[in-house]
RNA sequence: GUCCCCAUCGUCUAGUGGCCCAGGACACCGCCCUUUCACGGCGGCGACACGGGUUCGAAUCCCGUUGGGGACGCCA
């Protein structure tokens, strides 16, 4: 049997931490098997489902590198991926159920309903459905059928509604017909449920093996239940447990950033963060922890995702973005730095300061000693001998000419060793720390040459002098 | 309240009955490297929620307790 697994977001705002998590497992578990990934949208939620957000959570998949073979804009045998082009086929399944007395109509309104549920509350009772349409008359319902009394559609629970599935995280999970009560199918305004959509759709889209969130672990008892009444074969599941914020609670807005764009806009890189949501909740087996796809792929299996919850750690993701950043080259790097701030000497300002950023909206600050200079307080002699080193050597471009200007600054002011350096430091950066002086010291040079606004070694002493 | 899931250092985790008085990573602390900062290296602190079983032997299996989370919607 191949692999078809999707992703199945609903349109309401940009990707969730959560949601990217549970894309990048079904992403892989897809690449594992040379199976097929697919994203379908779930959009039957007409007042909160807006086709920008629909492009908006494209977008962030994109940016994670997530491609997909079949979904919404690209395609594929089973078009179209959203649900709510898909209500001809949730109709026939209807009808059939309809027909078959599994479903009935039900006529009670939500304020009904919402009294009744308040009313179980207090008595201690489940919330369940209390069946009063669906012992309505064959005449009951053709005389409100005539009134155009508007309706919604109910899945009937059977007495052998028992059910147990084997969840390939969690193991046997079994859930007793009580449990439940009768559930809606159809909106009384004619667009179906989720629970009922994604079976249709699961079944129709062939997806051999769900792999979701945890929050839909109950869902599932009402979904086989469906799929009994048809006859479907019943896919995999696979409950992934939810990502929990500081406080263990289910990450939301109030933790602080939890859209995959926000990390974009954070200076995150979407290696670091595939690689970062992988390793929540799921190992290799091996001690590695930075790791790119392609290993990722190649060791992938759901039996080693942890059932447990697990709390996203911010310091830990930042940590892992600097070693991403770090390994890479400055050149590779540029053009994504460029994004946050852009200068024609990037690209060895990148290479100086590298190791001292874990994202890429740093690199501002940490080349700030090159943008701006506010001239410090310094030993007078000591700057005077500096720019008459300057004047009459030049300014050094390499290590070596560092080095060497070092050695005559040596004999000329007496100054060794700290004494040495820090004045030397702070009156080229104006700051008592910083990159190599080596490396920096060069950087300015060539900065200034390309850059009018950046002030040259020679132009900041001859400015601290003033 | 009912149902379901979960439980190893502060956090992410390794562990599938003896290799574990529990290993790794982040964070924290110390030392080294570095005439600054950062990177890096080395070391330290730090956990099997609790109580019963099963077993020669339990972090690992079973039961219970406690704690946490999720679901109970004409949201997904």
């Amino acid at each position: 049997m191949s692999v078809r697994v999707r992703f199945a977001p609903s349109p309401t705002g940009h990707l969730h931490v959560g949601g990217a998590r549970t894309a990048i497992f079904n992403w892989l578990f897809a690449k594992h098997h040379g199976g097929t990934f697919i994203i379908r949208v779930e959009d039957t939620d007409q007042a909160r489902s807006t086709r920008e957000s629909e492009a908006m959570v494209l977008d962030d998949l994109r940016w994670l590198g997530l491609l997909w073979d079949e979904g919404p804009d690209v395609g594929g045998p089973h078009a179209p991926y959203r649900q709510s082009e898909r209500v001809d086929t949730y109709n026939a399944v209807t009808r059939e159920l309809l027909a078959r007395g599994i479903a009935y109509r039900c006529f009670c309104s939500e304020e009904e309903l919402e009294a009744k549920r308040k009313q179980a509350e207090v008595e201690g009772r489940p919330p369940h459905y209390d069946l009063k349409c669906f012992r309505l008359s064959a005449q009951e319902v053709s005389a409100k059928l005539a009134m155009w009394t508007p309706c919604a559609l109910r899945f009937h629970v059977p007495d052998d509604g028992d059910v147990t599935i084997d969840d390939m995280i969690r193991g046997e999970v079994t859930w007793r017909k009580e449990s439940l009560g009768d559930f809606i199918l159809v909106r009384s305004d004619g667009l179906p449920t989720y629970n009922f959509c994604v079976v249709v759709d699961d079944h129709d889209m062939e997806i051999s093996h769900v792999i979701r969130a945890e929050e839909h672990l109950t869902n599932t008892h009402r979904q086989v239940l469906i799929y009994r009444a048809m006859g479907w074969d019943v896919p995999r599941f696979a409950h992934v447990s939810l990502i929990l914020g500081a406080d263990r609670t289910k990450l939301s807005k109030r933790h602080g950033a939890t859209s995959v764009s926000q990390y974009a806009e954070d200076g995150f890189l979407p290696d670091a963060m595939v690689n970062y949501l992988t390793l929540l909740g799921w190992s290799s087996g091996e001690a590695r922890e930075i790791f790119d796809r392609a290993y990722a792929i190649e060791h992938f299996s759901l039996d080693r995702v942890n059932s447990a919850p697990a709390v996203f750690d911010p310091q830990k993701f930042d940590w892992l973005n600097g070693q991403y950043i770090h390994a890479m080259e400055a050149s590779a790097l540029r053009p994504l730095v460029a994004k946050f701030f852009d200068v024609p000497w990037l690209e060895e300002g990148i290479d100086v300061v590298k190791t001292s950023v874990t994202r890429l909206t740093q690199f501002r600050a940490a080349l700030a000693f090159v943008t701006s200079y506010d001239a410090p307080s310094i030993d007078r002699p000591f700057a005077e001998a500096l720019a008459n080193e300057l004047r009459t050597n030049g300014t050094p471009i390499d290590a070596d000419g560092v080095k060497a200007m070092n050695e005559r600054l040596k004999n000329a002011t007496g100054l060794k060793g700290k004494n040495l350096f820090m004045p030397l430091r702070l009156a080229l950066t104006g700051l008592d720390h910083g990159p190599e002086l080596v490396r920096a010291i060069p950087l300015l040079q060539h900065a200034s040459e390309s850059d009018r606004s950046v002030l040259s070694p020679l132009a900041r002493i001859e400015k601290l002098l003033r």
